[in-house]
DNA sequence: CTATTTTGAATGAACGTTCAATCCAAGGAG
DNA sequence: CTCCTTGGATTGAACGTTCATTCAAAATAG
């Protein structure tokens, strides 16, 4: 896979980044500990993103689309509405709980001042297939007529909050805690 | 009402502080900045409190009392037990509306180094009736029988995100939307 | 007067960012 | 094959700023 050399020391930074984020957050994560944890030096970070910010940002979007994909890339449109529900409920707890430091990172973001409308819109593209079923599954009666950011937050940020839980200990997600908890927001969504 | 001046001092620091983590983190809290905020020279703080780590973790505790004060304050144990239990659930998702600045502390305290049990069992004294009211519940199948951690999260973290989301504008949260997501979710919690 | 509260300049460490200097791969010339 | 040129990739020391914390001195209270 002869991939761009620039694009693979892209990377390195993100993936440094993210793991210092999720350890020490925005503030604790120093740039010079950044470089050090990639394997670079200080100021080749500024060759690839202009600042600090920028490459926190473009790390948000980087994620937010692998996570997007990962929901959407095996789901299965014919199925009811029902199972489609909670699959997605069920592949965001799988994603969250298999990458711990993303859950981190999301959470930190979502309650930071980066954390925007403009970039949340930016993102709705990846998510498509994922809220058209939900808008069907309200014209039918099936589901709550709720706004979408209000299902979101039920299924993807009780997802994120609970894996973040998990990550630090604070509660043991196991396969069947996870399976009673996608009931109890089934319950809260369906009609 | 001659309060103790130092106290008043104590609250305006307090608040600052709140304020400002709640916008920047705990590293994007400068020193500095917690005194223009409060409108007192940098020195003062070390006065009153030991170093910027016992400020956070004092403010942590303040909170957490008026809280759990405001949470009991009206509570009834007249009522039957689904009541008390809904009116819990209801009070707690309100509460966390209503002061977005707490919401996003508690969650950035929750998953930071200085949560600890020790802190958490310090403060157990002050949720007494509530947790009795929760357990009760629990047993007589009047809601699920989720680990604490959960139920927080389903009532609180749903709460903070939504008053984000409202913040930056990507949902509006009127009354009836609030009660409609109040009523969702004790679909979710209950049995 | 004494005792307590309050100030804000001073301190050294750590931060984000810059930039002159170096490295290195690729290619043309001899 | 060797030498030279070229331009982007990379380095790390240096810069100015900001940080948490301290403390002598000033203000205030009793």
């Amino acid at each position: 896979m002869g991939n761009d050399p620039g694009e693979e020391k892209r990377e390195k930074i993100f993936s440094a980044t993210l793991k210092l984020i999720a350890e020490k957050g925005f503030h604790g994560t120093a740039m010079s500990k950044v470089a050090r944890e990639a394997g670079v030096s200080a100021g080749i970070i500024y060759h690839y993103f202009e600042n600090k910010d920028e490459l926190i940002i473009e790390l948000y979007k980087e994620l937010k689309r692998q996570m997007a994909d990962s929901l959407v890339r095996n789901f299965d449109q014919t199925q009811p509405l029902t199972a489609q529900v909670r699959y997605i409920c069920g592949e965001c707890f799988r994603y969250h709980l298999k990458h711990p430091r993303q859950a981190l990172f999301f959470q930190q973001f979502a309650t930071s001042p980066y954390y925007t409308t403009r970039i949340e819109k930016e993102m709705r593209c990846h998510f498509g297939v994922i809220s058209e079923t939900f808008e069907r599954g309200m014209q039918e009666m099936i589901i709550k007529d709720l706004p979408g950011p209000v299902i979101e937050t039920l299924l993807i940020d009780v997802a994120s909050s609970l894996a973040k839980k998990h990550a630090v200990g604070l509660v043991e997600l196991t396969d069947a805690l996870v399976d009673r908890v996608m009931d109890a927001l089934w319950e809260a969504i369906r009609n």
